[in-house]
DNA sequence: CCGATACTGGACATCATGTCTAGTATCTTA
DNA sequence: TAAGATACTAGACATGATGTCCAGTATCGG
């Protein structure tokens, strides 16, 4: 009768379950999955799902909160370093990301974008962070600035994750901040392209 | 039996319903929302709701395809016009999100953020189609910035509905196109606020 | 005014959710 | 390895939402 959950029952359905969840939600989207879709992908039973989670929210939240907390140890690792005219946390989340591409698509929600609350109040408290150690302003233009650089982060990790761009973590994070910093302006100017590569 | 939907018992129940959806969206979220509540809101019979639409979803997608009609009107008639340096559909988007305000903030999802896609769809079209004009390069990285801008034009469009900002439609476009074209950098610069542009 | 059309409430089958129970399998540890 | 604790399981159940259908009633347009 240990404190954690040690017994191997417990972590394995957990692990079943969390993954059939990510699969699922990667091909239908979140909405559409179903708590017997997932116990069936997991082979295992519906009324085991319920002594582990009370319901299907809860279930990705857990998921989800499991990997911030990956996510928080890299961020915080980093906090103290000087930010050298650049976002610190893109970085790392790309990478990252890439290294556990299907769970970072699931947790966008998928095909669709699902983007859960968690996710987005994480990004946006490291952009806020960042910006407001940047310069000190109105709070209204730091505002305006954080949700335009979370909703830029959050639809560009999307369309690398979810299209088959061949771009290297680094060359999404630098084509990130360049358009971030520099603006349209800057990397529209500039002839050369990343990759060779034609569109659908 | 003329083609269109003459009929006036037709209209009020198409436009009850549809006011009902955007009220309830905006309160609760768009996926909370059941038909029983639509019908409920709207004073409906909820079996007079699937004479008219196959489910929620659809009444949804014609809503905004409707207004996006509206829109496209708008960014048709300025199409022509010769873009200064600056994005031709944010202005428009802003004006008339601003008149329509509630409506606007459903179909972004009302509190949460479930947007649809037809809209993200539309303003993605929007993007692409103006950076295009801007710069001839390659497939990737117009892909990128087409992603940034949509993802942040959303988002900042989101926070603007919601939060009272007190900012104007023409303000928060000013800001938009900033941080689009100058970047995060030049925005941050400058120390002088800009409110004071208020509406009411 | 009258025929056509739309609205209505209610019944119905279907499906997903969440709870509960009694029985079975598996773990831990003594 | 045996025993007690704990997790898993299938299945029954109540609830609530969905979408279909129908017969009766209100409202429209000509």
């Amino acid at each position: 009768m240990a404190a954690g959950s040690i017994d191997r029952r417990v972590a394995r359905t957990r692990r079943l379950l969390q993954a059939a969840l990510f699969e699922l939600t990667t091909e239908n989207g979140y909405a559409a999955v179903t708590v017997a879709d997932i116990c069936a992908r997991a082979d295992v039973g519906r009324s085991t799902f319920y002594t582990h989670y009370p319901d299907k929210d809860s279930l990705r939240k857990t998921a989800i909160e499991e990997h911030l907390d990956v996510m928080r140890a890299m961020a915080g690792a980093r906090d103290s370093q000087p930010s050298a005219g650049g976002f610190v946390f893109s970085g790392p989340a790309f990478a990252h990301a890439d290294a556990t591409r299907t769970m970072h698509l699931a947790m966008l929600g998928g095909k669709k974008h699902e983007i859960p609350e968690e996710v987005r109040g994480w990004i946006d408290r490291q952009v806020r962070h960042e910006l407001a150690d940047m310069a000190r302003q109105g709070a209204i233009r730091l505002d305006a600035a954080t949700h335009f650089v979370v909703g830029a982060f959050l639809e560009v990790m999307h369309w690398w994750l979810d299209e088959e761009t061949q771009l290297s973590p680094a060359a999404v994070d630098q084509l990130f901040q360049s358009l971030a910093f520099e603006g349209m302006s800057a990397v529209l100017a500039k002839p050369h392209d990343v990759h060779g590569k034609g569109h659908d």
